[in-house]
DNA sequence: GTATACATTAATGCATACAATCTTCGAGAT
DNA sequence: ATCTCGAAGATTGTATGCATTAATGTATAC
């Protein structure tokens, strides 16, 4: 054997991959709400591919927390509750605290130059109000997760960045990402100047603000969760 | 054919849990090695059940990083880089030592005693060297996640430590796990005695431990990298 | 008028058939 | 003997059909 060429390691063939990505990024940009319903042969009909296909893509989103799947009935957009979102958050923190401590060691010029891409990427879409925004803004943070070296940080960095843009649908009001943009270019700015504090502190203070605009105005009726409303009417 | 063992009436989704479970099991007590292959006929005989269930339950195992998928070609066992394996472990570390934080505020005299109870399985597994006794050693740091309350914490850290298994058989020669029992205990006494610091040092040098017998010792020609031996005798 | 039982509809669970792809092995040429 | 090409076998990729289950609609009994 020659040098090794490592081929994508994904999972099977591209199509149950791409199925997953449109899911996904549908999900992530909230086209698709919590606890929308998924039918199979419906988003195999969209894709233009069979249920087995389909599955796999559902299948994957299951295991990394974006979807429920109950026996029987399929598939739902993730209902995160209260106390699963706050598990979320504080394990996004404990992993991103990592991330920046990583970083603060090894952050190259051009890593810095490709943060601040981003973050120029993220103004252009918050001026034009698109659904990028709110991708782009979680993107930011996988993005320094990949930046980090470590893959399985970032896997998990992914994860649970995704699953706060659940979060935020289900419990927080429409957000004007201006001050998060401040934020990220804050750590940026921390970064580049490798003190590894403010890093820490500014991901800190972004990570708090950003769990206190979803988990503190929890009263907000925006989820569709039709039980906990219905029970509030039952008596 | 196998006679199926499993009964065809019970409500499915507990099928490709059973096959994702044995295999899982199966990797973990290193009964199955990393590098070997894992042909979809070949499970589906031995389990009773039709491929398309093994396909749900490979695809799985790949998404926990218990297995290699390459299109076309099927599923082997992972063998982690060392490269991987080193964000493995930190990444390990730095969830464990979230757990530990977390356990000193909440661990109940209950879960104490659970926790002894394990470590007395794993003192009684190790005396009969049976299978067990790797699977348990790791399992005492699951069961520890699991006790932490955060369910997304515990599931990644079900995670790392399954994937240690994997580094462990790569990379680690035979260990006599009698010391990892002790560092158990004491992170046990640690816990009780709410001692924050001393638990998570105890954490920390256990983990330590952990990976210096499992990298340091890579010289042993144990893994079926072929590669890298070949890098050797190739200058 | 209400509630229970039954029929209908729709969706998922699963196995299997077939297509696409890789691997192996042998024949023929150099 | 070695290399190349190719055909046969083996394994995975995907679609589809049938069985099973949940959800819904309807009728009948009380």
């Amino acid at each position: 054997m020659n040098v090794p060429i490592r081929k994508p390691k994904t999972t099977s063939g591209t199509r149950s991959e791409s199925v997953y990505a449109g899911l996904r990024r549908a999900i992530i940009e909230q086209a698709l709400m919590p606890g929308d319903k998924l039918p199979e042969d419906i988003i195999g009909d969209r894709f233009g591919v069979s249920r087995t296909i389909v599955r796999a893509a559902l299948a994957r989103l299951h295991a990394e927390g974006l979807i429920d799947l109950q026996p029987n009935k399929g598939a739902t957009i993730a209902q995160p509750s209260l106390s699963e979102a706050q598990d979320i958050f504080e394990t996004r923190m404990c992993l991103e605290r990592q991330v920046i401590a990583r970083l603060i060691e090894k952050v190259t010029d051009r890593d810095i130059e490709r943060l601040e891409q981003h973050v120029a990427l993220e103004m252009k879409a918050n001026a034009h109000d698109g659904p990028a925004a709110i991708r782009l803004a979680g993107e930011f943070h996988i993005l320094l997760a990949a930046l980090s070296g470590n893959g399985v940080l970032a896997r998990y960095v992914n994860e649970v960045v995704s699953r706060c843009s659940l979060i935020l649908a289900l419990y927080s009001r429409p957000h004007s990402s201006d001050c998060s943009i401040n934020e990220h270019q804050q750590i940026i700015d921390a970064l580049r100047a490798r003190d590894g504090r403010t890093a820490i502190d500014a991901m800190d203070h972004h990570l708090q603000a950003v769990t206190d605009r979803a988990l503190l105005s929890s009263n907000s009726e925006k989820h569709r969760d039709i039980r906990s409303i219905l029970d509030r009417y039952a008596s």
